[in-house]
DNA sequence: CTGCATCCGCCTCGATACTG
DNA sequence: CAGTATCGAGGCGGATGCAG
């Protein structure tokens, strides 16, 4: 029953030690967005076997890296959230998401894709210094998801979701965000052509591009040199 | 014959489908310190099995992480070596050790551990600002090991066997090593008690500290909340 | 000695079916 | 909705062998 160890007095052997078993670290990209319930992760990583899934998750408690909550009164339901220590995680998936980059290239047919993995690369590419001193939020609307970006002075971060009041709501199907993330269209242009609605305040537009525009690496593209899988 | 992959667009999941299986990510760790012989690798990652290790080099090769080179003359033998996109992993597994460290602990009796495992944390923690317009090398000699520490404005790397011209010496043994780290042992109280010896220019001895030991996390001690691994 | 390939046994994983 | 039970395939660990 004892789980497989590396057996080294190393921080990155420890650190695999808990994180390195299939589908794990996946589960931690899918929590850092916020909650789930046990179905929603089911969903979010096709291919899971359930089992897989219900140890992975009595793992990670038992490590601190996730615990169960009750929702809120109205929905009585069960779900799994980061603790501080598996928040900090964070810092790892999104180096992990950086470098994935330069394998990403287009989308293979019949592959599984979600705009919510796509959206976490804002926050890798964020500009904390202009964020600081600023809380907001910016929802963006994908194909049909929704999910926001909050900024809270100097941190930025990705949730699934409504955002509470965001100052900004972006709308887009998903081959649009797709192409504005690879840079062949700018967001003016997408206005232009009526495939993306923005609602709110202009100026938070423009610091909205501003934070998450900036220095994003872009993909789906070909900027950056990219490798086929073998 | 076909590769598991998580069959995902998302860039850690592309991520996850190079680097992923079992041993993959510690390689790496080893490339990071320098190039290195099959039969290093193979002690230098206490458990493997050898055909698992040719076929993660293979594997790493096909997609460009890793290359084979032949040393120059004297030693006719071939090295592995991290390519440019190989070495564009130091973010993730830095940030991964530094993660690790809550889960370090103390050695357990019979572990595997070595100094360079330890090393490579300066470079997580190492204060770049300070290491600007800096070019020199620092050497450090623990037990039997020699490794040392590349500054060259403002990048921090670690690396295995000696320096070139360092302009610092540091000597001491492991036990000595881990409680700098931890911070139950200043480096003059070790100097003072013949546990650590310096050779050098001593203002070499201030940026190195600086550079080195200024933001560094304490590992092996118990500043940080440490978790038992399951 | 280095750099693997082969064989074997276990144990993890994936897929499906089933239950509170 | 939230898991548990079962079973087969395959990745992995350990030992051994062998070619350059």
């Amino acid at each position: 029953m004892a789980r497989r160890s590396y057996d080294q007095y190393c921080p990155a052997a420890r650190a695999l030690d808990v994180l390195g078993e299939r589908w794990t670290l996946l589960m931690i990209r899918e929590l850092l967005l916020g909650p789930k319930r046990y179905t929603d992760l089911l969903e979010g990583l096709p291919g899971i076997a359930p089992n897989v899934l219900a140890d992975r998750l009595r793992h990670l408690q038992t490590a601190g890296i996730v615990q169960r909550s009750s929702l809120p009164p109205p929905a009585a339901s069960m779900v799994y959230e980061l603790t501080p220590l598996g928040d900090e995680l964070r810092p790892v998936l999104l180096s992990l998401m950086t470098w994935g980059l330069h394998f990403l290239g287009q989308p293979k047919p019949g592959e599984n894709a979600s705009p919510r993995w796509l959206l976490q690369l804002l926050e890798a590419g964020a500009d904390l210094g202009a964020a600081r001193g600023l809380r907001e939020s910016y929802q963006f609307c994908i194909d049909g998801s929704v999910l926001h970006v909050v900024v809270d002075d100097g941190r930025v971060e990705a949730r699934e979701g409504p955002a509470h009041e965001p100052v900004l709501v972006s709308t887009t199907d998903f081959d649009t965000f797709l192409a504005l993330g690879a840079r062949t269209i700018t967001a003016a242009e997408a206005v232009a052509q009526g495939k993306l609605e923005f609602e709110g305040d202009p100026e938070a537009g423009e610091r909205a591009i501003t934070i998450l525009g900036g220095r994003l690496i872009p993909f789906g593209g070909t900027d950056i040199p990219v490798r086929a899988a073998a």
